[in-house]
DNA sequence: CACTTGACCTGTCCGC
DNA sequence: TGCGGACAGGTCAAGT
């Protein structure tokens, strides 16, 4: 469920973390997941240092010093977590007894982090007692560990995907503007230049389909996911089948203001974890804390006390308020 | 071309 | 207790 405050607060995490660290080996279990040719790993990736970590919409863009960069899609449920600091070792750690999972086979890829003495185990403790954001990671690398990366310091960055969507390649820097995502992908809606006229503007094309579904489609405007869409429909009291054409200019100008607010709320609360969602550090994020209506159906609609309903629009589920949000 | 639906996956939950 | 099926949703491909 990373969508644009998730992915941003994963890349203002990476930055902290990663940058001028040197990549010193590589792990991953799924050609799908990591389809790049060894060759290019070795040639590219080894050695090289983080020069930067970046994003555009829901793409996190890690620069290297070699020129290629590693772009990362996190989809559903991917997760990129950094381990660092002292490292407790241990001989045999997918065999001992304090295992989380030590009852069931080790993946491959869990035998072969076990060949160069991983085990990490990655508690509150170690990120710091008294968080607002607990941490949801236990032991890594876990059963969803798709890709290791080793640092020459020690210190890990391991990419996780419950449901193996998310995906990891390698590629010249200069050619990541050339995908075809990137060339279709809308403007960055919290960027200061992006205008409510832009907003409308972009929007028009998509008339006659409905407010929800154009949200969702990143051509339009980047980084809006099924959250930050209901959230900023019942913001604007736009029902979300309303077609495009129909919702009033006024409720439009509403709607990009609530948009951009849900979101930079979204990212001062580092996210929303709804189930998988954590930060750079394994923390959940707490926006959901403060959701009006995502997953709050039979609660009462905080703005008229109204009980909130979820039913299927635009292939998703989409929670209202049913007095609040009504078809134009 | 605009728009909708299904596929990709796995873990979880619900009803029987 | 187990089992089948529905469900979760970002994006792309294939469909209308």
């Amino acid at each position: 469920m990373p969508e644009l405050p998730e992915v941003e607060t994963v890349r203002r995490g990476l930055h902290e973390l990663i940058i001028g660290r040197v990549v010193k080996k590589v792990t991953h279990d799924t050609p799908k997941g990591f389809p790049n040719a060894a060759a290019d790993v070795e040639a590219f990736l080894i050695g090289s240092s983080v020069t930067d970590v970046r994003r555009r919409a829901k793409v996190l863009l890690i620069d290297l010093s070699s020129g290629y960069t590693l772009v990362i899609h996190l989809k559903m449920t991917g997760q990129l977590v950094f381990v660092g600091g002292a490292r407790p070792r241990s001989p045999k750690p997918f065999q001992t007894a304090s295992h989380r999972v030590s009852n069931r086979v080790p993946t491959p890829l869990e035998a072969r982090a076990a060949d160069v003495s991983e085990g990490l185990t990655v508690t509150a403790e170690r990120f710091g007692a008294g968080h607002p954001n607990e941490s949801l990671i236990g032991e890594l690398p876990d059963r969803s560990t798709r890709v290791i990366f080793e640092f020459v310091d020690g210190s890990h960055l391991y990419f996780n995907d419950q449901r193996k969507f998310g995906w990891v390649r390698l590629m010249p820097t200069l050619e990541v503007p050339n995908i075809d995502f990137m060339k279709k992908v809308g403007p960055e809606p919290l960027e200061h230049d992006f205008t409510v006229m832009e907003f409308k503007e972009r929007f028009k094309r998509r008339a006659k389909t409905s407010i929800k579904a154009a949200l969702l489609d990143q051509t339009v405007v980047a980084g809006v996911g099924n959250i930050y869409a209901d959230e900023s429909l019942w913001g604007a009291a736009i029902h979300p089948l309303t077609r495009v054409g129909e919702v009033p200019e006024a409720k439009f100008e509403v709607l990009y203001t609530e948009l951009r607010d849900v979101m930079n709320l979204a990212i001062e609360k580092g996210g929303s974890t709804d189930k998988n969602y954590v930060n750079a550090e394994g923390k959940k994020g707490s926006y959901m804390d403060f959701a009006r209506v995502f997953r709050r159906e039979g609660h009462e609609c905080p703005r008229c006390g109204t009980i909130i309903i979820k039913f299927k629009a635009a292939g998703r589920g989409t929670h209202i308020c049913p007095q609040c949000q009504v078809l134009e």
